[in-house]
This record gives C-alpha cells, structure tokens and sequence, in this order.
DNA sequence: TTATCAAACTAACAAATGTTAGTGTGAGTA
DNA sequence: TACTCACACTAACATTTGTTAGTTTGATAA
C-alpha cells in the first residue's frame, strides 16, 4: 500500500506540476489531500523536502540508468537508442514529477548543486557517446551542439507529450521515437 | 531612449528567467533596478501587467509572424524554414522574455485565455503545414505527432541555447539549424 | 482494559508580499 | 520666478505563507 508520505510526493507532483513549486502553497497541497496545512507536518519536514524528495529522486533514476548504458557494451547508436528508452521509461513512470525536475530545479536551495552536478555529468556523458558515434562514424558529421541540443532538448521535453498519447505499448512508442530521432543524424 | 517602463520590463524579464515568476517579489525587482518598490507603481500598474506585457508580446510577434509565413507562396519545407528562422530572431532578440513565455504563462490569470487561443492558433498552423507537406511528399510520412513535437519543442526552448552559442551571423546559424531539423524529415 | 502510535485537528506567529497614500525633489518650461 | 511633471521616497496596510505547539481521535497491540 502506498505510504502516506508518498501520496503526498504524488499529490504534490501534481500540483507542481499546474502552477508551479513556489505557487502551490502548504495549504493548496493540504486541500487537495482533504487535510489542514499542519497536518502535512507529520509526515514531512518542510516544503523544500517534499521537491528535493521529488527531484533529486528523478535525477539519480537518470543517474544510475546512465550508468547502466555506459558500463554495457554496444555501438554509439545502440546506446543512445537505450537513452531514449529511459527517457521514455521515466517520463511514463512519473511526468509530474518530471514537470518539476525541468522546471522548479533552481529552488532545490541546499541540494542545488548536487543536481547540478548530477545533470552536468549526464549531459557530458551524452555528448561523449554522440561524439564517439561521429569519430566511429555511426553519426553524421553535422553540427555537434545542434545534434546534442535538438535531442536533449526533445527528450526532456517528453513528459508534456507523453500523457497525451494514448502508449497501448511503450516499448513500440519508444522505439519509434528512437528511429525518428536518430534516423536524421544516422549514417 | 528606452523608456523607464521599457526598462522595467527587461529587467524582470531577466528575473523571471532566473526564478520564476512567483519568486520575484516587487523588492527584488525594484532593487535591481535601485529603486525601493513603491517607486515601480509610478510605471506600472501591478505585478500581473508586466508579465502579460512581457508574454503577451511575445506570443503577438509569433502571431504575427505565422500570418506573415503563411500568407506567402511557397513549398512546405520553404515555410517550415521560415518558421525555423522566426524563432532564432525572436529568441536572440529576447530570449528572457521567452523563457517567461516558456515556463511562467500558466500565471496570466486575466489574459490567459488569450494567450492559450494563440498558442493553439500557432500550433495548428505549424501541423497544417507539415501535414501539406506529407500530402506533397515534401516530408516523410513517418509518425506525424513525433514529427511535430520534436521540431516544436526544440524551437521552444531555444532561448536556453542560444545565449550560450557565439552567433557572429544569426542567418546562417539559423540555416544550419533548419537544415538539421528539416533533413531529418525531408525526403 | 489500558497503552501506544500514527495521523488528524485548532490556534497562533513571524515573516514576506503586493499594493496604496501621501510627500519630496530636481530638471525643464511658461 | 513659478509651475509642472516624471520619478523617487517613507510609512503603512491587509493578506498570505511556512511552520510550530499543543491537543484529540481512533485503531491496534499488550
């Protein structure tokens, strides 16, 4: 059964999510779970609590999933094509959450610079892979920062578009993305 | 010379980027302008003005434009290049204006409905002339919605790419760029 | 029964926030 | 000189907000 606590990171995710971390007040959150404000105190410290739970949760998921793709072997196109396949895979487990990890990032307060960090190193590993495709000559030698950003910025945009499709089957969505994807850039 | 007002409005454009809209308060935006915050209230009528003048124009340049690319003769893939070029000019030109647009216009309250008209307005635009240029054979038919949203978000968040890139000659940049999202899809 | 414990409540507080009222000031114009 | 007008100021306000303290409740275990 789900805890308490985590129906309050769901709930929260939602609201998040419609107006925004600094626009959803203690009490908005309460009202949705049909409870007062102080309540929400037994369960959790604070406000900034429930996002670091909720953010920083999503980013180590991204996180270990990088580093599953990279320890195994493969070409460059197979790994990424393995990228969009967790993108897809978190964005369908969990998009309201995703919703805070784009956009309510900076108010992490004192775990900001571990996310940070932790999505610097993911975006350096992603241009390594794309880099390697080219220099193995899997990619297309196009613009690099045009590739890497057009990609990142399609799959981290996925949680916007996601519950909107109706994914009888993920893993056919995901592999259809994936060919979209990297068909333009592919050799 | 830029008006008071003017100024206003860009230096909260800036703001917004950095936290968002709802955790810019009047002090924080009358300070970066070295003035208490009462003062704004010679300029501007309330919080909620500048940030509807802020979306507000944004969303009416792209309006603009779309009409413009769309009242011309030309192939599917000529307007989607025009569409391409649309947004690097106005992301270069304010691109914290867009990233307000972006992430703060659930926030509108009385303009809302307006602005979510043209948003839609837009977007039905840009499936019209993808879908002409699948039924020319212009584009490829491959998933018509991956399509769609891979190029459309990718325009929207340019305003985080661009500031960071050296654009000596935005037109070719802005060639370069269609070029990688057309190519992909072009037959 | 009695004790325990998670989880809800009421009441309150200090700080922050958007905004208003009323006032001063200095540059340009009549 | 006297007037105006843009633009800044101080002081204060009513709300909203995150959070704390202390209390009640209802189910389960001893």
């Amino acid at each position: 059964m789900e805890s308490r606590k985590a129906e309050i990171l769901r709930t929260a995710s939602g609201l998040f999510r419609e107006k925004g971390y600094n626009a959803v007040t203690m009490r908005d959150l309460a009202s949705a779970l049909g409870i007062k404000a102080a309540s929400l105190y037994n369960h959790i410290a604070s406000k900034q609590e429930i996002l670091q739970k909720i953010v920083i949760g999503i980013a180590e998921d991204f996180t270990r999933g990088m580093e599953g793709i990279q320890g195994e072997s493969g070409s460059s196109i197979e790994k990424l094509s393995a990228i969009v396949h967790l993108h897809v895979e978190l964005a369908i487990k969990n998009p309201d959450g995703m919703s805070a990890l784009n956009s309510d990032w900076m108010h992490l307060e004192d775990r900001l610079s571990d996310y940070i960090r932790m999505r610097e190193a993911y975006e350096a590993n992603f241009r390594s892979i794309v880099k390697q495709g080219i220099q193995a000559g899997e990619i297309k030698n196009m613009d690099f920062d045009t590739i890497v950003f057009s990609m990142l910025t399609t799959l981290r945009s996925l949680y916007l578009w996601i519950p909107k499709k109706n994914l009888h089957r993920p893993s056919s969505f995901s592999d259809e993305l994936a060919q979209v994807l990297i068909n333009g850039i592919n050799t």
